[in-house]
Order: C-alpha cells, then structure tokens, then sequence
RNA sequence: GCGGAUGUAGUUCAAUGGUAGAACUUCAGCCUUCCAAGCUGACUACGUGGGUUCGAUUCCCAUCAUCCGCUCCA
C-alpha cells in the first residue's frame, strides 16, 4: 500500500479504463466515462454481484425499476425533506455550516430547528446573534439550500406541477415493487430484491477522482424478513459482502468493519455497518449494510394507501416485514479493485507494472500472441476461438516480453503464445501474469483451463 | 458553492514577450524463436475566451477542469 492515489488515476487514464467526461470540450465537472477497458471491468463488477447474490442465491431475484419515479416516492421515502441542508458559510473563517445544527447546538436542543422554514432560521441566527463556532464571528452567508436531488421536468411544460426527481438510491424501486415481486416470484420471506442501476445526486463536494461522483452506479439488496429475525439477517449479509470481496481478491488486512454508533444511527434503523477500504487517503466506506427495520414500507403504506404487509403462510401471521439493504457504489468497487491490485515490481533490468485482478474482472481473460509474425495465422485463429467464449486480445507488434507486459499493466490474467512447435504437437505456452510462470497446454484445454480460473 | 494550489504531446519533464524541445508511450517498416533489445520513420501539446502588445504559451482578466480543505454519502 505504497503507490500513491495520483499513480493509479494515471494508470486509469493512461491504459483506457477512465477519461474525462466530455473532454475535448474542457470537461465536465466531476463526470468520467469508462473507456473499453474500464467499462468490461466495470461489468464484470456487476456480473461478479450478480453472480453471488442473485443467480446462485436462493432468497434473491433482481428487477430493473425505472430511475424517474412518481415524486411521492421521495415524499414517503423522506428524501424530499431530508436531502435539502440548510448551509451557511462563515465569510470570516470559510468554514461550511448546517444552519439547524447551528441552532441546535447553540441552544442545547432546546429549539428544534428542523421545524422552522428556511426564513425562520436565518432570522432566528441573527437575531440570538449566534457565533461561527469555529472563529467566533457573527458574519454568515445567507441560508441556501441544496437538494441533494437532482430536478428535472417531464413533458415539454417547465412547470413546478410538472417536477420529478432522478432517483437519489435504488432502493425505493424495490419498495414499491415489493408486492409485484412478491406476489409474481412467490418468493415466502425471507427473500430479497436487487438492482443494479444508476442514481444521482447533487452533492455539495464530489470528488476523489470516482470516488464520488454526482451521477453513479450502485448494486443495492433489499432484503425483506421477519421482525426479530432482522439482526441475524444484518449479520449474515455483512459476513457475506466482506466475503464476496475477499473471494474475488481484496486482501483482508485492506478492508474493515465500521459498526456506526447510536449517534450516528438513522432514527429507524437498527444497526448500520460500513466495510470500509484502506484507499489511500485512508478507510473509507465502500458498502452500507444498513438494518432499516419496517420503515420504508411503512412509510410506503402510509402514504399510497396500498397494503404492503406479508401473509405468513406457515403461521398465518400478518405482518410488515423488516428490511435488510447491503447496498454498494460500483465506482467505489472499481477502485477498490484497482487499488488493491495495482503493483509496481521492481525486476533486475526495470519494473513490472502488474494489475492483479481477479480472472473473473480482468477485462481480458487472455491475449494471444504469436512468437512470431509469421505464425500470426494460425495465432489468430486460436485466438478467433477463444473469443467465442471469452473477453480476449491479440497482439503481434514488439517483442514477446514488451507484449506481456502490456497484458500486466491491465490485468490480463493468461497470455497464450503460439510457437513453432505448435503446428506439431498442437500445444501453446500459457504464461501465467502474477507468477510469469510457463506451462504447455493443448489448444482443446484452453476453454476449460480459463473458464476454471473464473470461479470464485 | 467558498478558500488555497495547479494547468505545455497519452505520460514525465524542458525552454521562451519573436514559429515550443526531449524521453517514454503509440503507430508504420526492418530486425527479432518466450519477459519492456536494436535501427529507420511518423503522429501528437501551450485547457478555453478576452485584453495589453507590432507580436502572448509567457504579462493581465475571466472562464473551465483537476487536486487539497469545509459538508455529505454508495
């Protein structure tokens, strides 16, 4: 854990996995588009969630719910209310402040400000002259709020009437699917609904390259049981995205376990935990496994009207089942990913930049290469073959060594080269990228010897 | 958004108030029979827009982007 952030943004930018969003035009802030390789790493991140937790996961089946959703999904998810800070900055010191907890602070919760309009509070600060706590000044800027969710119309009127939000989270999609899902998988509790899909939110300071990003792609589980049987549910999924990490290479002591505290809890939940990555800027959270208890669906009972509670067929109880959401930022995968598998090896003539991905990320699983141009047809069609099943490249320019490297520096876990004894025996040189390694294989075992480096 | 720093080929680094140089990378050719070899050649940059000036990559202003703080979260 010696490579500094900036040497991984390069190598990101540099080998095609991540470029500047809309950038022959001087950018965009805080947008990055995936280049080729950036975007195969990416998907495999999802197929390697999907995998795991959806087709060879008994409980859980996956929907695609639309991101524009009636706006009273965010009314009842609360999102409408509690995304908006009210902020304020010290002119004197620049220092950036929540308005209500300033008001809270200052009069030991004896007001609550959450209950006061935006006017309300920034008279109130004034006229209790309440300091910066940080300078001591009494020089704020006005009260200006910032939804966290981005606006947008739909039909051609720009009217107030007309206002939708892009969805901030997923999850409400499977909230209000709840009974859809239910009823057409005849899943019994417990079970759970995932998505894979993109969010947006306006923050105030994105940043750490795509660490955090306004628009993003995150894989949420909602996962529905019985009350009382929640925390045991929360501890299984914990355990279970800490291992689907570790099995896909994240080294252990890179990873931790954040249990938030009783003042750091939402007001309905149970219990939330972060697994958090050793970036290096240091920890910092990549996976929210959150008990949030009966409230979503409550909150959607309430406000549609709709029944959304659970027919226990075995004891015949009725009731509004609790949830269990481990939901992830693929972004933050992605770097989690390249971070842990970035390494600079330092051989007796140079240095080797290896990506130790997983097979199953690897945006190649193999290149072909001939040892020389004049095998380049019979390479190609081994390589032509392959391809068939599986992500591969092939490459003929530069020497045979300058060509693994280049397959290290993107993670490409195989490089397949055909020799002149290989119209004879049929064989090809498998070199192995993390212990340059060589071993002589039969073409007919090239599928089956890759498809087995795949699993997890 | 506010404050601070930065902005020259894909990358790293030069130089200059008077037509921007190199190394590595990339590409083409020669060569090359298993770990970044060599030779020849080619492509590619002063973030953008104004201003000052005979002339600006260089000075000034604005803007955009990135990085670091304030805040928030997957």
């Amino acid at each position: 854990m010696s490579v500094p952030f900036e040497t991984i943004v390069n190598h990101a930018k540099n080998q095609g996995f991540v470029f500047q969003g809309s950038e022959i035009y001087g950018g965009l802030s805080n947008t990055w588009d995936f280049g080729p390789l950036g975007s195969q790493l990416k998907q495999n991140i999802k197929s390697a969630w999907r995998l795991k937790f959806i087709q060879s996961n008994p409980y859980n089946v996956e929907i695609q719910a639309a991101i524009l959703m009636n706006p009273n999904v965010w009314k009842a998810s609360g999102h409408l209310k509690t995304f908006a800070d009210p902020l304020m900055d010290c002119k004197k010191c620049k220092t950036r402040h929540r308005a209500d907890k300033l008001i809270d602070a200052f009069t030991a919760g004896k007001v609550n400000a959450a209950t006061m309009s935006v006017e309300q509070m920034q008279d109130y600060i004034k006229d209790n002259n309440i300091p910066c706590p940080d300078c001591g000044a009494h020089d704020f800027t006005d009260i200006r709020q910032f939804n966290l969710m981005f606006k947008t119309f739909q039909g051609v009127l720009e009217d107030s009437k007309n206002t939708i939000y892009l969805r901030p989270e997923t999850a409400q999609g499977m909230f209000v699917n709840f009974k859809n899902v239910q009823r057409t998988s005849r899943k019994k509790i417990p079970f759970g609904i995932g998505q894979v899909g993109k969010s947006f939110r306006n923050e105030i300071t994105p940043g750490n390259f795509i660490f955090r990003t306004r628009e993003f792609e995150q894989m949420e589980l909602e996962f529905f049981c019985k009350p009382g049987e929640d925390l045991q549910w929360y501890d299984y999924w914990k355990d279970f995205c800490f291992n689907w990490l570790t099995d896909l290479g994240v080294k252990k002591e890179n990873l931790r376990i954040r249990e938030h505290d009783q003042e750091e809890l939402s007001h309905y939940s149970n219990g939330t935990s972060d697994i958090e990555y050793y970036f290096p800027w240091g920890f910092d959270e990549i996976w929210g496994i959150a008990d949030r208890t009966d409230y979503d669906l409550t909150q959607h009972i309430k406000h549609s009207g709709e029944k959304l509670d659970y027919l226990d067929p075995t004891t015949n109880e009725k009731y509004v089942p609790y949830c269990v959401e481990p939901a992830v930022g693929i972004e933050r995968l992605f770097l989690t990913f390249m971070t842990d598998a970035y390494e600079e090896q330092e051989l007796e003539r140079d240095t080797r930049v290896v990506l130790h991905l997983h097979p199953y990320l690897a945006p190649y699983k193999a290149c072909v290469l001939p040892l020389s141009k004049q095998l380049g047809e019979q390479a190609q069609k081994i390589y032509a073959d392959l391809a068939q099943n599986f992500m591969v490249e092939y490459d003929e320019s530069g020497s045979i060594g300058k060509r693994y490297r280049r397959q290290d520096a993107i993670g490409t876990p195989f490089c397949i080269t055909v020799d002149f004894e290989t119209e004879n025996d049929g064989k090809v040189t498998v070199r192995h990228r993390d212990s340059m390694e060589q071993e002589r294989l039969t073409i007919e075992e090239l599928v089956p010897f890759i498809q087995k480096s795949l699993k997890f």
